[in-house]
RNA sequence: GCCGGAGUGGCGGAAUUGGUAGACGCAAGGGACUUAAAAUCCCUCGUUCCAAAAGAGCGUACCGGUUCGAGUCCGGUCUCCGGCACCA
């Protein structure tokens, strides 16, 4: 053994022989428990950054530890190939998008073996891949089959920048995911996968995603946005004509004073000609700060009250959401009623504030403002300056007045419906998931136009329908791929006549969405993945990535696997059991970033410090679910610690003739068993439990520097002495091993093992051996700590409590006033209570 | 506005079930070794009072409550971060 740590002959040595061994291969056994552990594959973009290597660490270690804990682990790697990035760099450095992609894919593979990870490289995928990405087409036929699958031309969300669509959860803040261009609004033939018929499930099945994030599975609910309530039809006043609205408080509906519609309504171009009218409405502003609206001309009349209603062409009514047409209630809804004071429209109140109801406060002393025609406020009768949105008592409501909200819904639902009114639905916010993309670098959508047949899909014996290598980029007007004529150009195979192929590739997304199925097989050719293969490991046991993708990859990756279900070739209803969602790695309070200067370079730090060190520091800064701060200083402190432990082998080697089978347990029987062992079985128990518990890695390493700190002040004065820290030093070795692999390695052949020490099995510690003889007992004299003392474990409370008064410090606190009571905590404190006085 | 989450030394963070607040590390200060420096090792390190020690007081964003006892539980307030946001 070298006298200095020289991590970069160490880590390079143990990277081959990982290798050339093949310990990390899959076994193929599918007899024992199995761990699937499964990280976000990266993109190909050139180079990992901070953010992968702290993804990939975490993981790494969940990895090895599942193994030692005698798990068939699955822990693969692969690449999200498909992208815009490569086109960009094939614009800019007239490269091909294909070769940039396999080149960073080479590096970004060295990369991520430098840092020692347990990948089975065998089970390695890149989605540009044809193998691969076949089966995206072959699960677009199959939806396509089953009515999850269609085209229609709508207004979509168009990335100036990126010159494509984007689906809805691709857009940020009216900004594009990918390169925060503001995202303009374009009407294009797309096509759609029908993620809204999953609604439902995928909603309910949040409720069993017990091992994510509450947070995570919030967000999903939240995107999905199920509400209930009613549609109701308003007829036209004077024409044989409808408005269908959807409302969730038909309680209000006798409030109503006016119609909104949205702009886009078919009902506008159907009824209205007055040009004048039709130029306004088509003018309304886009901002949504400004409420704006266009009188119709028309007339609609509330099926309950008979009342007739304006009709409004409002710019904040959504075609998209509902029937595109809501009933307005300005004194219950806030945005009704800015719009009713704005163009002066009535507002009556139908809902009281109800005592009886939980959050009710009387506020008899409200300012009044009498200047213009307001609502009364629900509790005072005075008029307010906002609409009451709570629930409450129903007035001025017919039959229904002198009802609770609550059962005033229910009531008019049931009516609606008895009436031939309308129905109760059920509305989502999720809308379904566009995945055409006018780019070239991704799968072709299968699909083949016939001027006789119209739109032909792909027949399965057909694909992969090949993505052309033979084209030039020059990133200016359309789709590369519809100046290939080679591949536009094919025939019908309904009828043999000419026919033109779909330009558009799909959402890098779908690519993503079913990954983790094809690593349980990824070599099969006959079908996308093995189902008993894959039926063994799914679900992803730990899943890790950032939070970024809390709704995007997560919910379209819940939705394809529901879908693969459904079609037959799989049996989990989930695809991921355990979510851990890591923080960011910051610098100076920011995101590391290029723009920012404030970057990070893996491969600068492990040529300077080694990769172990970059995974201590990684592992011990933060918990895994929090932000980590970088410190170069840290990083530092990671390193010595290594070098201590690396020190501290040495020496034994050296002085004690540390090694294998050193020393005997001399007196096996020992009444006081060495305070070393006890901390070494202490740390095993420790370091095991914070891994168990949410990977608390860095409380793990933080108790094993502990144990390294006695370690190296034990002097060695006896065999039994000599027992005790080769124990002591092996079980570090263990205990160390999955954080930082190679250094592990390399201490354990130093003293003597021929095998490596990924077969060795994770330690187990002696629960008499880690029980302390003597505990430390705290006085409080009134919950006041006055004193300390030693006691043996598990004396009776009696006995405690006599040592405690036998205190002198406790005495003086307590001279003469009477002693009201005395606690007891077993093994920890006493608590004596005196008067005061 | 709604829904999440957080607030503890100079810093990153511990405190797992209500029971010794500040583990472990970083930084800082002092010392040893050295011609010197680096590396390494040892000591100090929440704050106030006191020359110091001993000791005592205060202290987990703020105010209050429950309890023998609260960083932890309850009610309210403030600040910060993340998500959603004319979704009818």
């Amino acid at each position: 053994m070298q006298e200095r740590y020289n991590p970069k002959d160490t880590e390079e040595k143990w990277q081959k022989y990982w290798q050339d061994k093949e310990l990390f291969k899959t076994k193929e056994d599918t007899t024992s428990p199995k761990f699937y552990c499964l990280e976000m594959f990266p993109y190909p973009s050139g180079r990992i950054h901070m953010g992968h290597v702290r993804n990939y660490v975490i993981g790494d270690v969940i990895a090895r530890y599942k193994r030692m804990r005698g798990f068939n682990v699955l822990h693969p790697m692969g690449w999200d190939a498909f992208g815009l990035p490569a086109e960009n760099a094939a614009i800019k450095h007239g490269t091909h998008p294909a070769k940039w992609t396999y080149e960073n894919i080479d590096y970004m593979r060295g990369q991520l073996k430098k840092l020692g990870l347990s990948y089975d490289w065998q089970k390695e995928i890149a989605t540009c891949n044809p193998e691969y990405y076949r089966w995206n087409q072959w699960f677009f036929i199959k939806m396509l089959e089953r009515g999850l699958v269609y085209r229609k031309s709508s207004l979509v969300n168009w990335c100036p920048s990126c010159e494509t669509v984007l689906a809805n959860e691709q857009v940020i803040d009216s900004k594009c995911w990918r390169c925060d261009s503001i995202v303009a609004q374009k009407e294009l033939e797309q096509w759609f996968l029908k993620i809204t018929a999953y609604a439902e499930e995928l909603l309910r099945f949040c409720d069993t995603l017990t091992g994510w994030p509450e947070k995570v599975a919030a967000m999903q609910r939240n995107w999905i946005g199920r509400s209930e309530g009613v549609e109701i039809d308003f007829p036209v006043a004077g024409l044989d004509k409808k408005i269908r609205v959807f409302t969730t408080r038909q309680d209000t509906i006798f409030g109503a004073t006016f119609l909104s519609i949205a702009k886009q309504h078919p009902i506008i171009s159907e009824l209205i000609n007055d040009k004048d009218i039709l130029k306004k409405i088509a003018s309304l502003s886009e901002d949504p700060e400004k409420k704006e609206g266009v009188f119709t001309g028309l007339c609609a009349v509330n099926p309950l009250t008979g009342d007739k209603l304006p009709v409004w062409a409002a710019n904040f009514v959504l075609m998209q959401y509902g029937t595109g047409a809501v009933m307005a209630v300005p004194a219950h809804d806030q945005r009704d009623y800015e719009f009713a004071i704005k163009y002066n429209l009535p507002v009556k109140v139908v809902i009281i504030q109800d005592s009886r109801i939980p959050g009710f406060q009387d506020s008899s002393e409200k300012t009044i403002n009498p200047s213009t025609p307001r609502p009364l406020d629900p509790s005072t009768s005075l008029p307010t300056t906002q609409a009451y949105e709570d629930d409450g008592i129903l007035v001025d409501s017919g039959g229904f007045s002198g009802l609770q909200s609550k059962e005033a819904k229910d009531r008019i639902a049931q009516f609606i419906e008895k009436s031939n009114l309308g129905k109760r639905t059920v509305n989502y916010k999720l809308r379904d998931w566009g995945i055409s993309r006018q780019r070239y670098w991704g799968t072709p959508i299968p699909i083949i136009y016939c001027d006789t047949c119209g739109i032909v899909p792909v027949p399965e014996d057909k694909l992969p329908v090949l993505l052309p290598m033979d084209i030039t980029i020059t990133g200016k007007g359309t789709n590369p791929l519809s100046g290939v004529r080679d591949f536009i150009n094919t025939t019908c195979p309904k009828c043999n006549k000419p026919a033109k192929r779909e330009t558009d590739t799909m959402d890098t997304f779908v690519d993503s969405s079913w990954y983790f199925l094809r690593y349980c097989s990824p070599h099969v050719n006959d079908m996308p993945f093995n189902s008993g293969r894959t039926n063994y490991y799914m679900p992803v046991d730990q899943y890790i990535g950032g939070i970024e993708h809390a709704v995007l990859h997560l919910l379209y990756s819940r939705f394809f696997t529901k879908v693969i279900r459904d079609i037959g070739l799989l049996k989990a209803d989930e695809p991921f059991k355990n979510l851990l969602t890591q923080g960011m790695v910051i610098k100076e309070g920011a995101k590391m970033s290029k723009s920012k200067g404030n970057v990070v370079d893996p491969d600068y730090l492990i040529e300077k410090y080694g990769a172990d060190t970059v995974r201590l520091f990684c592992l011990f800064a933060a918990p895994p679910e929090r932000d980590l701060e970088w410190s170069d200083q840290g990083v530092e402190g990671a390193y010595r610690f290594l070098n201590r432990v690396w020190t501290l082998v040495n020496k034994g080697l050296r002085d004690w003739g540390l090694g294998i089978g050193k020393g005997q347990n001399t007196n096996p029987q020992s009444p006081t068993p060495n305070l070393l062992l006890r901390k070494t079985h202490q740390t095993i128990k420790k370091v095991t439990n914070d891994i168990e518990r949410d990977y608390h890695f860095n409380t793990a390493i933080a108790s094993l520097m502990e144990l390294v700190n006695e370690a190296a002040a034990f002097k060695v004065s006896s065999d039994e002495d000599a027992y005790a820290l080769n124990l002591c030093i092996i079980n570090i070795m263990l205990l160390i091993s999955p954080f930082a692999p190679h250094f592990a390695e390399e201490l354990w052949e130093s003293i003597g093992h021929e095998q490596s020490l990924l077969t060795a099995p994770w330690p187990e510690w002696d629960e008499d051996m880690a029980q302390e003889e003597e505990v430390e007992l705290v006085i409080q004299v009134n919950g006041k700590l006055r004193g300390r003392l030693m006691i043996p474990q598990g004396l009776d409370d009696d006995s405690v409590k006599e040592r405690a008064f036998q205190d002198a410090k406790v005495l003086e606190y307590i001279k003469d006033k009477p002693v009201k009571k005395v606690l007891v905590v077993k093994g920890r404190l006493v608590n004596i209570v005196i008067s005061e006085k």
